[in-house]
This record gives C-alpha cells, sequence and structure tokens, in this order.
DNA sequence: TACGGTTGTCTATATAAATAGACAAATATT
DNA sequence: AATATTTGTCTATTTATATAGACAACCGTA
C-alpha cells in the first residue's frame, strides 16, 4: 500500500526507455516521501507492481540511480536512499552568489575553471549595456556543495570599467569582495532570466548527471546603484540538486 | 555546412532514444537559429550525418515534431518550422498573471477548469499562514496563448477571509478584479519558488507537450500590503514554450 | 521535358529494451 | 535451525530502436 506518491504514470513507445522514466520518477519521490523513515525504499516487487512493468525494469532504474549515488542496495535488507536533500537557491535584489562564485559559505564552494579577456559577444554586451566587441572578462566556473557539482556559470565584467577584476577574484574567490577591491561597494540584481532544457553532454559531464537529466538556466544581470549593469552570468543548474527561490523584498514601501 | 548549430552531441545506451533526443535538439535549435530565412530545415541527410545517425532515425525524429505541430513536412521541398517563438511571462513584485488566470492582454487568456472549497493541506496551510485543515478555495485553471496551452495552475484562497472569491473570479476571470470585488485593493508577490521536471502524463495531455519535454514548475505567494499570505499557487509551464523573467525592481530606494 | 534534390515508403537485419520465469545469496525474524 | 523476505544472477523470448539499401513521389529549375 503505502507509497501511492507514484501517481506519474509511465509511457511506452516514448522514445524515452521504461527503466529511465522510472529512475527519473524514483529520483522525484525521494524528496516528496517515498521510502521510510529508515530511508528504505519499498522492494522490487512492489515497485514494478506500482508501475505496472517488471521487476527487471525496475532493477535497471534502481541500477542507473545506484551509479548515480542516489541509492544504495543491500542484498537481503533493500535498498536506501543516500541523498534525500535539495538546495535551496535564493536569488533576490541581494542575490551574491551570482555566478556560483563562491561565498556561499557553510557547504557551499565554488572553483574558477578557466578565464579569458575577448571581445562581447552580442548578448553580452546587450545585458552589459556595451558596444559589441568591447573587452570583456569571461571567468568560468563550478559550484559545489557537499563535494558535489551544484551549478556551472560563466560571467562576464566590462574589462574597461574593472581591468583588475580578475587578480581580485583569483585572490578572494568571491564576486563581491572583487568588486569591492575594485572601488565598487555594492551592486544589486536587477534581473534573472529562467529557462530549463535537457543536459548537454558537457553538463553531464561537468555536473555529473544522467542522461536526460534536466538543468535550470538562469540569465542574471547585476548593476551598480546607477542601475548600470556591472556583470551578466549564464549559469546551469541540475534541477534535482536545487530549487531555485525567489525573493522579492516584500516589506518594502510602495513605488 | 551552415547549420553547426547541432553542438549538443548525442548519446546512446542512455534509455532515451536517439531519435528523441534528436527531436529535443531540433526543438532547442528552432530558437537559435536553425534553419534559413524561408524557416526550412537542412535536409534530412544533411541532419543525419551532423548528428552521426541513419537518415530513418532523423525521420523519426522529424515526424514527432511534425506530430507536436512544430515541424511541416513537405515531400520534394523541404521540412519548415511552424512556430519559432517563446512566450516571456514576467515575475516580478507586481506579477499579476499569478495563477495564470487571465489579464495577460494581448495574446494570452486564461480558462477555470475546476474548482472547490477543501480543507487545506499540510504545505498549502503553511503558505497561506493558515492552520491545517482550514477550508481553502481551490481553483484549476490553464493558460493558453495564441490558442496553444501554456500553463497549468492550481489556486489556493483563504476561504474565510475571501468568501465570495469565486463567484467573483468566475465573473471577471480575473484574480486582482477578484480581490478587488473582495475589498482587497492591492497585493505584491512575495515569493516565487522554481524548479524543473520531466513532464507527467497529466502535463503531456493538458499542455499537449511531447512525452520526455520538461516543465518550470513554480510555486508563488502573494501577499496583501501587510504581509499577510492571500494566494498560494503552483504553475507548470512548458519549458519549450515560456521563459521566466524575474525582476528584482532595480530603482528602488535601498533598505 | 529532363534532371538534381528532396521527402515518402518499403524490405531486411542488427542491437537495445522489456517481459517472463527460475533459482542463488544475503538478511532478519521466528 | 528453519523460514520468509529481499536483492543478485542466469536463460529465453518478445517488442521497440536503429541501421542499411533501394526506389517511388513530388518539387523546382534548367
Amino acid at each position: 500500500m503505502a507509497s501511492d506518491i507514484i501517481r506519474s504514470v509511465i509511457g511506452r513507445r516514448t522514445g524515452i526507455a521504461l527503466w529511465r522514466q522510472i529512475a527519473d520518477a524514483i529520483r522525484a519521490g525521494i524528496s516528496s516521501g517515498l521510502g521510510d523513515e529508515s530511508g528504505r525504499l519499498p522492494p522490487e516487487m512492489e515497485l514494478a507492481e506500482q508501475f505496472g512493468v517488471n521487476r527487471h525494469t525496475v532493477r535497471s532504474a534502481i541500477s542507473a540511480l545506484v551509479s548515480e549515488g542516489i541509492l544504495r542496495a543491500e542484498q537481503g535488507r533493500g535498498t536506501f536512499i543516500i541523498k534525500p536533500e535539495r538546495l535551496t537557491y535564493p536569488i533576490s535584489k541581494r542575490t551574491r552568489f551570482s555566478a556560483t562564485l563562491a561565498e556561499q559559505g557553510q557547504r557551499g564552494e565554488s572553483r574558477i575553471m578557466s578565464h579569458g579577456i575577448n571581445p562581447a559577444p552580442e548578448d553580452v554586451a546587450r545585458a552589459l549595456a556595451l558596444s559589441p566587441g568591447a573587452p570583456v572578462l569571461q571567468v568560468r566556473s563550478v559550484g559545489f556543495g557537499d563535494n558535489t557539482p551544484i551549478s556551472r556559470a560563466t560571467a562576464w565584467f566590462d574589462n574597461e570599467r574593472f581591468p583588475e577584476m580578475l587578480p581580485h577574484l583569483l585572490r578572494f574567490n568571491s564576486v563581491t569582495k572583487a568588486f569591492a577591491a575594485s572601488g565598487l561597494d555594492d551592486y544589486v540584481r536587477v534581473s534573472t532570466l529562467v529557462e530549463a532544457y535537457h543536459a548537454t553532454l558537457d553538463d553531464i559531464e561537468i555536473l555529473r548527471l544522467a542522461p536526460g537529466s534536466i538543468v535550470l538556466v538562469t540569465y542574471a544581470i547585476n548593476a551598480d546603484l546607477d542601475g548600470k549593469p556591472v556583470q551578466y552570468s549564464k549559469t546551469r543548474f541540475s534541477a534535482d540538486r536545487v530549487s531555485l527561490q525567489i525573493e522579492q523584498d516584500p516589506h518594502q514601501p510602495e513605488d
């Protein structure tokens, strides 16, 4: 009885293998209370019945989740959930994790993977209110939580206005501190665009995702207090591992 | 040569059929410039070569997109793109489409599918700051743009405070006007949580999606100017058809 | 009208996914 | 020690995916 959490019935002839649909359903079900207090999943036979498939199909799904590091199977005992949590990322006017560069405190960390100074592509120039081709600093980074990759980001900065941004970033590993060292004491998030896509092969490799996983993609603009854009970043989050929490600063006076 | 837009190489033995991966890649590629000025896709043979698969596999993908209404194949001429656009949904302090109930103006429209007064489930009670089990009005609706379904939503309202909400909603087909008629002149969005999932069978049916599609899910809370929550809604958007645009009201005074 | 380029249809074969059944191996309980 | 429960492994069969090749049907143009 128990787990009627499996409401997401699965379809056939969809181009998505049943075992993968079931793996996705189990992964999703974990956060919504699949499994008992001890983190034990219902036995394979029961799951097979719930999903209306053969036991071997469920086993394929579980096997995939085991190699993802989400489940652990113990012969004779059962199958257990390893990591139930989902990180919540705040996005507000004062969002500071922005390019997922550091300062997440607690369990967060981020690493700069590569950087360079290039002429601004069209979309970057538009976002930063620069003329196309103007020199911009581009920084790629990967954000981690509990040693698992959570997000990967590319951030751009106006190289004319912030010529010393890169050394500051490398030194402080914090956008806020790097801006401060560049003479910008405060900045605010002015715009965030959210989209969702299937993971690319790069996503799968870098974020250690399962094929067919989903990524949340954000396009964010930070500006100084005059409204002039100072940072543009594109970030790809593992949708399995994060929620984006958008706060609208409720208790402020109305305009 | 042209379309090296196909960067998203496809993987095998992933549990996702090649034809579906290719369909997803083409669907995604459309918005980023796949196809020439006239909206014509590269010929099947060329696509097959680009993706490194057999022509028949590409044909399966195209056939799926044709029945999705995204492509149109004409014998002897080529395959053409039907709908390139993607709707942008704003989410800000003053977001009013909220439960995707109406007032989107322009080309937007929404229809109430069902409604009822029930005891509040735990998450709804928490969001509305009510005691669990308190009576709440629940309204399900589907939002349309250009006659294609864009989103489906469930909204909850405190039935004690707004006992006449339902008739007002049915009459005005607008949350804002229904609140106004209930004596609440203004309200603001205080919180929006964004997640992404694979489409369920319900999503596929109601939003007319392809199996394996992605949905953006938002959990939103609107509150009156005292900060008391007045509406909680869960909305599921077709990720192929919308971007969520989050504005943080940049030009306001700091706190 | 003839031709190159394109989509549509057919047959055949190989590989991956799914079902079915049986039994071994480990675990916990009686 | 015996038993029921659960995961692990094996064989066999069917269905869905993917590849391969050939040719018909249709379009635009030379």
